[in-house]
Formats: C-alpha cells, sequence, structure tokens
DNA sequence: AAGCATCAGATTGTCGACAATAACTGGAAG
DNA sequence: CTTCCAGTTATTGTCGACAATCTGATGCTT
C-alpha cells in the first residue's frame, strides 16, 4: 500500500505480510486472537518460514505480540493504548510537520493540494463512505512525513506506527462532523507549510491529531460502559 | 544489556542478537560490510532460521540495510545520518522529559541520583576510560526513558534508536571537556524532573542531546576530512 | 574496443521434518 | 470439592536441503 513496501523484489513473506496485516487493521482477525502458525501457513498456503518472517514485522509496527516458546497474540486496543499512540503521533508528527515546512519543494506541495482538492471531490461523491475518507486522511499524513525527509522519522511514522493507527481508527471509525472539519484543518496545515511557517503547521498538526485522538477515545468510551 | 530484552525464555536466536548487535556497534564487524549469512551461521555455529530472526532484528534497530535477494550490509556512518538520528533523539527524550517529570516516583528518581553518585565516584577512579562514561550515560538516558511510562515511546528509544546511537557514540568517540560536563548536565536534568518541572527538563535534555552530537559531528569532520 | 548476452558460482528465500518447550487434560491427594 | 502433580498433546524453535534469484566472469557482436 505504501511506497516503501515497493523495493525490488516482492517475496512470499511480503505478500503474507500485507495480507495478515491487512486482515488485522480491518479487524478480519479480531483484536486479541491467539495466532497459530500452522494454522495461518495452512491458511494462506505457505511454510513457516515465511510466514514467521512476517510476524516479526508485525510485532515491529505493534499488530502482535509475541512471547518467546509461547505464540503470538493480536494487539488488543485499549484507552491507554489509544493515549500512549497519540502522544507519541502529536509530537512526531508536529516534527514533521516543522521539518515539511523547511524541506518539501514547491512542486511536492502542490502535488499534496492537488491531492486535497481530489479527496474534496471524491467525499461530495462518495458522502458517508467514511473509508475513502480514512484512506484520504492517510494518504496527506504521509505525504506530509514523507516531506520531512528524515529517514527514521519517515520509518517509524508510516512503517511501525501508522498500521495501528489505522488500525484505531478503521475498527472505532470516524463519525460525524469530524471527517468533513479534516478536510479544513488538512488545509491549513499544507498551507502554514506553503507559507514555511514550521511553528504554526506544528501546532495545527497537533490539534488536528488531538482532535481525532478525542473522537476516537469517545467511541471507546462507549463500547467499554456499554460492555460492562 | 537492556531489562527489555529479558523477557522470559532466552532462544538461540536472542543470544546471537546480541553478540552480533554489540560486534556491530563495537566496531569488530565495521561499519559498510557485507553480511554473509552462511559465514556468520559458521562462525556463530548455528543455523540460518535463528540467525535471520537475529538479522531481522537488527535490520529493525537500523544497524544492518537489507534488499531482498541481494543480502544485508552493515550501516556506514555519515554525518547525515547522524543529524537525521539525533534531530529525531532530542525530540523523543524531550518528550520523555517531560512525561517522566510527570509521571516517575519520587522513589525511581532517588534512583537516579543515587546512579549518578555512582557514576561520579567511578569517573574519579577511572579517569580517562570513556567506556564506564559511556555505560553510564546510557544508563541515565535508559531511566528517564523508562520514567516516561509510555511503553511506544520506550520501545523505539531504548530498542530501535539507542544501539544506533551507542554505535556512534563508541566508534567515534567521546572525547575530553565532554565527559565531564555531562555528568553536571544529568544532574540538571534529574533535577527538573524531581521539580516537576517539565519544561526545563526538556529543554536542557536538548541542550545536552545537542551538545552530544556537536562533538561526535567534529570526530565525524575531522575523520572525513582526512581521508579525502 | 565497448557494450550486451550468456553462463557459472554463490547467496538468499522457501520447504518439510525434528527437537525443545509450553499449554491442557486427567487423576490423585488433602 | 479443591488443589497439585504428571502425562499427553500441540505449538514454537531449530535444522539441513532444495529452489529461485542475484553477482560476476566470459565470450560474442557491433
Amino acid at each position: 500500500m505504501l511506497a516503501t513496501e515497493f523495493k525490488e523484489a516482492i517475496t512470499a513473506a511480503d505478500r503474507v505480510l500485507v495480507q495478515i496485516r491487512t486482515a488485522i487493521v480491518e479487524g478480519d482477525i479480531p483484536a486479541g486472537t491467539k495466532i497459530s502458525e500452522p494454522e495461518l501457513a495452512r491458511r494462506y498456503d505457505l511454510s513457516r518460514a515465511p510466514l514467521r518472517e512476517a510476524l516479526a514485522r508485525l510485532e515491529r509496527c505493534h499488530l502482535i505480540e509475541r512471547t518467546p516458546n509461547a505464540g503470538a497474540r493480536v494487539v488488543k486496543l485499549s484507552i491507554e493504548g489509544l493515549r500512549s499512540l497519540y502522544q507519541l503521533r502529536e509530537e512526531l508528527e508536529g516534527l514533521a510537520c516543522r521539518l515539511a515546512a523547511e524541506h518539501m519543494t514547491e512542486q511536492e506541495i502542490a502535488e499534496v493540494r492537488a491531492l486535497l482538492d481530489q479527496h474534496l471531490s471524491t467525499q461530495r461523491v462518495r458522502e458517508g463512505e467514511s473509508y475513502y475518507q480514512e484512506a484520504g486522511d492517510v494518504d496527506f499524513h504521509y505525504r506530509v512525513i514523507l516531506g520531512s525527509k528524515n529517514p527514521y522519522l519517515i520509518n517509524i511514522l508510516s512503517d511501525e506506527l501508522y498500521f495501528l493507527v489505522r488500525m484505531y481508527r478503521v475498527q472505532l471509525g470516524m463519525n460525524g462532523p469530524r471527517v468533513s472539519r479534516a478536510f479544513d484543518e488538512h488545509k491549513a496545515i499544507i498551507n502554514a507549510i506553503a507559507n514555511r511557517d514550521g511553528e504554526l503547521a506544528d501546532l495545527l498538526m497537533r490539534r488536528h491529531i488531538a482532535a481525532s485522538k478525542r473522537n476516537i477515545e469517545q467511541q471507546l468510551l462507549q463500547q467499554g460502559t456499554s460492555h460492562g
């Protein structure tokens, strides 16, 4: 899905990684499920060697938790986990904004603006389908992150943290007025970057992420209280 | 070395990971070296399966770079790499300080202070031996990072970024007046945390890290100019 | 002579089987 | 009836071998 995955050669471990990762993020493999290596190997029709390679990378992006000799479980979504994750996200994407304001080329900025216009039109067409919003949002953030030009920051955000972020968002959903507001916030952020105002872009991005967090937090609280 | 490694069971992959990682950090396997799986398997007397598991984790902490079907190389130390890495470090350890000022218990703070006193005494005894300073510094930063109580932040800093940080520091060295100053800076940081002044602790930590960066940067520049 | 295609060698990716460890069931003792 | 212990089963960790791919050298063509 992300550009960093298309290095040169695609291996079986890469393919099954994408499949399982998508299944976890979308909830097809529910949170908290015990991972059985033989079962998954049969299911995806390959040996355990590439499967274990894939599991190692899933652990890397915090989608599963392994304990030696005991196996792996799909991570559980929790309010503390969400807070810790978004605390980091605010800080790192804020930094990404400051660096993007410094390093993004005019062409890259123009491309992001074109992307936003495109999102706006598709949003009009497919109103209510939150999945497209989700994809669009991820794409916007991804562009800004790349714009930071810091390889370690890019790696941490887009390869390690973002799949878990998407898991929270996909499984707990974006609702109501939040969807339309996000576009305006994206616009404001890219404007600040275009003006080379890193401080402002940082601030706006932090608020944008904080708002998103509150939204998911409420869903989690409602879900939690209704169950217990 | 770090507490996060002693989970429950120690496997062969864990052991060889620690061995190879130490060899890379200390420079026994020089930067830029091509990694040969069969050779390392013979050298450490095990099969390629656990070795590959170890290599996957080394890639995770940026000590090696793999390209599919082509093999792995030990990472090269560069001035751009150092800057990108320390840019992140400043931000993340600054955050860690703010969180530590909020979450560390009085007892944890007292332990860090005891640790610093101990470092001071051992420094007097073993003056000049920069390795002990190195270990002590890592230990101090590690305590503060743990004090943040944010599991994702802890994981990124101590499991992913810190071995590369250590590689820069061990191979390019800490020299002269920097060593003794570091202790004072550590003292000031833990004092700010003890006063629950997260802002100040953040600022002091950023300066501390920036100073460390400049030190290594100079070494790299001298080394670079003397060669070409 | 330079550039490209082809082939040999080595390396990585994948497979199935074995060994070591952990989880589960059943039974016995308190 | 509960708790602890042992045997059984299933799972993970490791191994050696095979297949697919890349690297480098050789020879041919232009």
